[in-house]
DNA sequence: CGACCATTTGATATGGATCAAGCGATGTGG
DNA sequence: CCACATCGCTTGATCCATATCAAATGGTCG
């Protein structure tokens, strides 16, 4: 039962700094510029990372809240046995790095080069003290990764079929407006996800492109064919 | 794949209600007695529940924030194909009903004869707005509710003997001083929990006897005998 | 005692892991 | 521009942990 995943050695180029206190065209994140949007334009530093290096490690102490501007990240944590588990993938406009022990849980690296925009912890309290309109959009952003967290508990006990065709809708939903997903993380980073192994999730695609649910394109690239029969497939 | 759990259908007495304006001893769970714990003292209402009678269902609209003063509690889901997950135990002192959606996204049983404090979250959070305390405390506890939903997931993708050891260790953490575990639930509650089935809970549990890590005087009573092999299973 | 329910134990089946090889893209050096 | 190494992905063969099916055991309550 051991080594599912051996650790992967992560060549890591050195990531870049750029602070600014003026608000940048943030790019693609606006939708709605809450409190805590705000607060981050201003108050933040925009941090650039290259591929597979890391933003910051597990038990390291959690000074920072993140954003995602550009780009894609994964948090992910090291078992003993050496396998990997991936906390959660994070897209341009989501939020990373919430945590209430003192220490992170998980760690996070970039999947592809990304640009975060990074907050101090500390700031960020002092700010939503006085404004209940920060705190409230903070309280609200737990209560989303809480029920992310717990789809991700019942993903986990489905079938190979179930978990891969749960991941691709939640990626369709996510980040294209189309049918057409552009997948970010390997096979490897996937499966990593799902709890599975590479193998059986490059299996478990190649037959659901056989049933015509899906197509592939290219192997980073899916088009959903047939939603229906994967909801059906999905709980 | 399909049905690790058959529906049970659950013979449901009824619940009682004992409302008081004024506090009672209120029993084994004033550990701090936090703000929310007061604010639930002074506002809430005292049910009862007997074994095996719903306390809310999915779905339903989320009104209220409960606390278990005696007996223990399970929230849990039905899945499409009729298994069961259980989402959390709940005993003595935990809160549970914690939502954020405007409906409920488990539902919730008495395992046993319980009483539980109910409040209603409109009126909590009328508290909240006044007390910095109260909101804190109640952010807390998310923070809490999802480390504990991301230790679960990693649970999941465990071995079998790894999920039962873990399970052991934390309901002796959180319930007894000593190292014999009282079990509330039955062995159909575990495997829902850990996702596993029952045969294969039981013969872990054998197993784990076979190794003199545990005693099983009684099916409902566990007594860690060694709990470092346990832990080493454990992640 | 007898019916019922929860639990354990046994025999067999199977989904996904593991081991191993092949295959296409991408990149590098000659 | 082409051989060649590398990397990510797919495909195939086999194994194993856990599910499933079935029966025995034990505890509880009328």
């Amino acid at each position: 039962m051991l080594t599912q995943t051996a650790i992967r050695a992560v060549p890591s180029r050195r990531s870049t700094v750029s602070t600014h206190g003026a608000p940048p065209a943030s790019g693609p994140t606006d939708r709605e510029a809450g409190a805590l949007e705000q607060t981050m334009r201003l108050m933040g530093a925009m941090m650039s990372y290259s591929r597979n290096s890391e933003i910051f490690g597990e038990n390291e102490p959690a000074e920072y809240l993140y954003k995602v501007v550009t780009g894609s990240v994964r948090t992910y944590k090291i078992l003993s046995d050496g396998r990997r588990q991936i906390g959660g993938f994070y897209l341009p406009g989501d939020i990373f790095g919430l945590e209430f022990a003192a220490e992170h849980t998980f760690s996070a690296e970039a999947i592809t080069d990304a640009k975060v925009l990074v907050v101090k912890r500390g700031a960020l309290n002092a700010q939503a003290n006085g404004s209940a309109l920060l705190a409230r959009e903070l309280f609200t952003l737990t209560g989303h990764e809480l029920r992310r967290v717990q789809d991700r508990m019942l993903l986990l006990v489905k079938s190979a079929q179930e978990r891969v065709a749960s991941f691709l809708l939640e990626m369709a939903d996510r980040g294209s407006a189309s049918n057409a997903v552009e997948l970010p993380m390997s096979r490897q980073d996937i499966a990593d996800y799902l709890g599975l192994t590479i193998e059986t999730v490059s299996r478990t695609l190649t037959c659901l492109e056989g049933t015509a649910a899906i197509e592939v394109p290219t192997s980073r690239r899916i088009v959903l064919r047939n939603r229906s029969a994967l909801s059906r497939l999905n709980s």
